[in-house]
DNA sequence: CCGTATCCTAAGTGATACTG
DNA sequence: CAGTATCACTTAGGATACGG
């Protein structure tokens, strides 16, 4: 298990990783995502997770620690170690986050499309 | 159809509330709720939207009209009748809120438990 | 390698008051 | 009734630099 991440999975700013939906924050759901495959090691994670800074990732990961979503496992090895991985309760979050993609999927270009349509419209800077 | 909603529907401090996933902005989702029922005026969602005020609404439904989510209809008489209602494609998002609230249902209480432990353990607020 | 410490800004939200 | 106009505030998020 734990076969290499893809570096670029996720881009925050690329509109094909928009997500309808945001569970906790704007990262936990990426998170989620990158522990699908198993465990994986703090640095492993800033790949995937496109312009994660550290902090922000430390401060993701204790959100979710405290919330039951991972474990944290630090070994006392030098240089450091640390893993995190999914609990149960995380893992329930997968098919949730799995619908909400294919919300995407589905939907996404017609919001975008509704969107874009809005704003050209001459009505939409003018009377209301 | 346009049964009268229950004016205490919706109280975002009450965490019966709670939703693991946020649609756009805080208060989206409870608008595709308030409106699952039928069309509905400007008021008559405030009352379910405990606490919203009219500045938030017009912006939360401003932005819901935008992405195509909801129509507007304003009639041209006095007193001023202004009436929303779901598009379809805003009826696609109910499944996904369904999805998140049975999420809710089964599993936020584990995770405010888990909370709850981590809160009141003495590691919470100690050594690193 | 795995973080912390500071500092900072932008967005979201709300309170209050006013208007066509 | 259905909004707007201000003002104020909090917090998430990020930039950067440093530490065990």
């Amino acid at each position: 298990m734990a076969e290499p991440l893809d570096p670029e999975m996720f881009d925050p700013v690329c509109p094909s990783s928009a997500m309808p939906i945001q569970i906790g924050d704007r990262w936990t759901a990426m998170v989620v995502l990158c522990l699908e495959g198993g465990r994986r090691r703090f640095n492993e994670l800033r790949g995937p997770l496109r312009g994660i800074t550290p902090k922000v990732l430390t401060q993701t990961l204790r959100a979710m620690e405290r919330d039951g979503l991972v474990t944290r496992t630090a070994y006392d090895e030098n240089p450091p170690r640390v893993e995190y991985e999914l609990t149960d309760l995380g893992r329930t979050l997968l098919t949730l986050i799995a619908a909400a993609r294919a919300w995407s999927a589905d939907h996404l270009p017609a919001l975008l499309e509704a969107r874009r349509a809005h704003d050209s419209s001459p009505r939409s800077s003018l009377s209301r």
